[in-house]
DNA sequence: ATGGGTGCAAAGGATTTGCAACATT
DNA sequence: AATGTTGCAAATCCTTTGCACCCAT
């Protein structure tokens, strides 16, 4: 049988696959919503019944280690992931607490062993914090 | 007697000042460590016996909010705040957790009424995530 | 049979909230 | 006296960990 782009993916990062670590995968990569664990968890518990939320977890922490997923910390309260890890720019609605892509700017890069101030760099993130269109809407009342 | 710049700095906010107010932000003023809740009220609970944590994250929430300073949430677990509100580059070592000013770099900046792709904008941040070169010492072995 | 993955329950921490005491005007 | 601030304790919520069970090799 063919093997979904989902499960190569593991295969190639050095993670081994398994049916909730494919469709978890598979969620971020169709999925370009920023989700949280909680949403990642509600929207696959209906097809694998016995997915716990630990393992949502365990399982985005460790596609976030392994460049599969992108860590996401804009929102002081939770952490969210991205499953384009191309380095792209975020916009964070302090209203609804959704975080967007940006497409209007470019997004920082980071050549291979690039240093600021002498520190080692391994990742950019560049955000910006605001009102998002929907929000404002029902805010002029 | 003359007030205190962190006094004057309140009341241009609209917060009405306190002990416990001008001491927070005194100290922010005059620490560039981009502390987190847990180090200001170490800090400052020799000076004010009675300080309590909860007045130190409520504080720092409410000088969020008015502008009077910034929420760093770089790190996963917890979130710090910089008493510089000009916008800056920042750098957050992943092995110790600190965070640092970057001076190499130019900050993005935001423009009075800003919008990105339809929203609105209040904050930008731009940050690197990596290894500090303190930390990079000792992880030479 | 073995090694790793999963998921439950419990632990661990950070942050917020309710509320009574308190300070300042 | 009135208003707003403080701080304690408890509650809440997010996240991690320990461990037994299960699955696949």
């Amino acid at each position: 049988m063919k093997k979904s782009k989902a499960y190569e993916k593991l295969v190639e990062a050095g993670i081994k696959p398994s049916v909730q670590r494919i469709a978890i995968l598979e969620y971020m990569m169709t999925h370009n919503i920023h989700p949280t664990v909680e949403t990642v968890y509600n929207a696959l518990v209906g097809k694998i019944q016995t997915l716990s939320v630990t393992t949502v977890y365990n399982t985005l922490r460790m596609f976030a280690e392994k460049g599969v997923a992108q860590m996401v910390t804009i929102d002081e309260h939770r952490v969210c992931y991205d499953g384009f890890t191309d380095p792209h720019v975020h916009f964070f609605c302090k209203q609804c607490g959704k975080v967007f892509d940006v497409q209007d700017l470019p997004a920082p890069t980071i050549g291979e062993g690039m240093a600021v101030d002498g520190h080692q760099v391994n990742e950019v993130q560049l955000y910006y914090r605001g009102l998002c269109s929907e929000c404002a809407k029902h805010e002029t009342k």
